[in-house]
RNA sequence: GGUGGGGUACCGAAGUGGCCAAACGGGGUAGACUGUAAAUCUACUGGCUCUGCCUUCCUAGGUUCGAAUCCUAGCCCCACCA
């Protein structure tokens, strides 16, 4: 793949293209231009959490392909421009962040970043940057007349995220506006001080991104590029990366090696190839054979616990993968019989979990264990789930409102596993 | 600042004196079918010590045997005008 050599490789272009993370580009020839010689490439990372989502994979992974295929890739938190807040595809105003917090989330986003890109690579190390250190001590009348001056209102006002704003009740504040401006400096400052001649980032992106490219052609007199990912929906439509209303998050501790895993375990069949695609480095023989293996052979769930593995090793590590797989295996076993709670509490440190006293679960009834525990909301909630049939006791359905718990129901006398429906479980540790 | 409209459960939205713990839709949870998928169908969806009781319809008071519904004050939102 290096370049130079004619082999009749993909280049990085086409790469994205196939795999299904290529939006749109702002110039056709970045194509031949990346085709033949190595570039160099960014994307920035919002520090308004303090790790990384499932969607920030997306563009993760497109900046490895860069990366596999011989290009310089940086990746920059925005440790300044988080401080005001990108208006891209927002509705409404952002509330500020402080700077402790964003100095805190981006430290976080950093070490999300840090496990994706190879910094040690001999011909095209990854280098990762915090456009905080150049913007920190830049003036306000400095930055207007070094960059503001060469903005004009019209392109200003025509961008996307400005006009959806302004339409809206909410209204757009000063600070919002000028955002495009401080992303369009950091590029500039990357061309400047690594060469960078290409942004990346999601669709949403674009004006940011294009306000960069025009403030270089400006000022340097040269084109640069940008391009853009597509944002990834699941098949009924729905914005990919969250479970239940909640963000997945790649941070451990925000979200479970184990919910990671099971995540994307749950995709459907519809989806499962796609993100195949986009969330795997798999070669496409192997993602060809696991769609025919879908279509033939759809119950053994063969591509959907390939790219659960895939994915939760390469955010989490072997280890990680290990923990995730043995616990739902465990999970959704058929029987706890012959399990030591050793062995349980092992599995299940990644599982949620509630540590109750004795005295609140023996001889208590089920129902107010199980929301004690925290598993339904209400004693109300939980009764309703035994009249629908829908709780477990240690993988036993609970037949009766009545049912309480016994000494002998605890697993070495101190453990007890409530399920609710096939997936919601809870572990109880008997204090 | 003026005028008009409005604040109902997780969301949207009906209800304008008792039949209201509050229609309907969405969402959510569970069940059936399955494959930890999708689709479909079914049930549930304020709390509790559960044939009953308690707390809800922006807030605080009031009228009434009885209020989400009427009155008073306040807060907030929206539209148009300035």
């Amino acid at each position: 793949m290096a370049f130079g050599d004619d082999s009749p490789v993909d280049s990085v272009i086409q790469i994205l293209r196939k795999r299904g993370l290529l939006d749109a580009v702002t110039n056709p020839a970045i194509e031949e231009i990346a085709a033949k010689q190595q570039i160099t490439v960014y994307a920035g990372f919002d520090p308004s959490c303090d790790s990384l989502q499932a969607g920030n994979y997306v563009t993760i992974m497109a900046l490895r392909h860069f990366q596999r295929c011989g290009h310089k890739v940086i990746a920059l938190v925005g440790g300044a421009t988080g401080l005001i807040g990108d208006p891209s595809g927002k509705t409404s105003e952002r509330k500020f962040l402080s700077e402790e917090q964003v100095a805190r989330n981006s430290e976080g986003i950093r070490e999300n970043l840090s496990r994706f890109l190879d910094f040690n690579h001999p011909t095209a190390p990854a280098r990762l940057v915090d456009n905080s250190s150049w913007m920190k001590d830049y003036s306000l009348i400095r930055f207007l007349r070094d960059v503001g001056k060469h903005f004009r209102m019209g392109s200003l006002l025509s961008k996307e995220s400005v006009k959806l704003r302004l339409e809206s009740e909410a209204g757009m504040s000063f600070a919002e506006f000028a955002y495009p401006l401080l992303q369009a400096y950091d590029f500039l400052r990357l061309y400047d001080d690594a060469g960078c001649t290409l942004q990346i980032g999601g669709s949403d992106q674009w004006g940011n991104i294009t306000a960069g490219i025009e403030l270089i052609r400006r000022l340097r007199n040269t084109e640069v590029y940008g391009l853009t990912i597509p944002l990834v929906c699941d098949s009924a439509g729905r914005k990919f990366g969250k479970t239940e209303g909640n963000a997945v998050y790649l941070d451990q501790n925000r979200t479970s090696c184990y919910e990671f895993y099971q995540f994307f375990y749950r995709t459907a069949d519809a989806d499962v190839i796609r993100y195949l695609r986009i969330f795997t480095l798999l070669p496409e023989e192997e993602i060809t054979a696991l769609e025919s293996a879908t279509r033939t052979r759809p119950e053994d769930r063969e591509a959907a616990r390939r790219l659960a593995e895939e994915t939760t090793r390469d955010v989490h590590g072997d280890e990680g993968l290990r923990v995730a797989v043995r616990t739902s295996s465990v999970l959704f076993g058929e029987t706890m019989t012959g399990l030591k709670s050793d062995d349980l509490l092992k599995v299940f440190a990644d599982a949620p979990a509630a540590e109750l006293p004795a005295s609140k679960v023996v001889n208590r009834s089920v129902v107010e264990v199980a929301a004690d525990a925290g598993l339904c909301g209400s004693r109300s909630e939980a009764r309703r789930l035994v009249q629908a049939g829908g709780l477990y006791l240690n993988n036993r359905k609970v037949e009766n409102i009545e049912t309480r718990v016994a000494e002998s129901d605890l697993i070495d006398g101190r453990l007890l596993v409530l399920r609710s429906g096939r997936k919601n479980h809870r572990l109880v540790m008997v204090r």
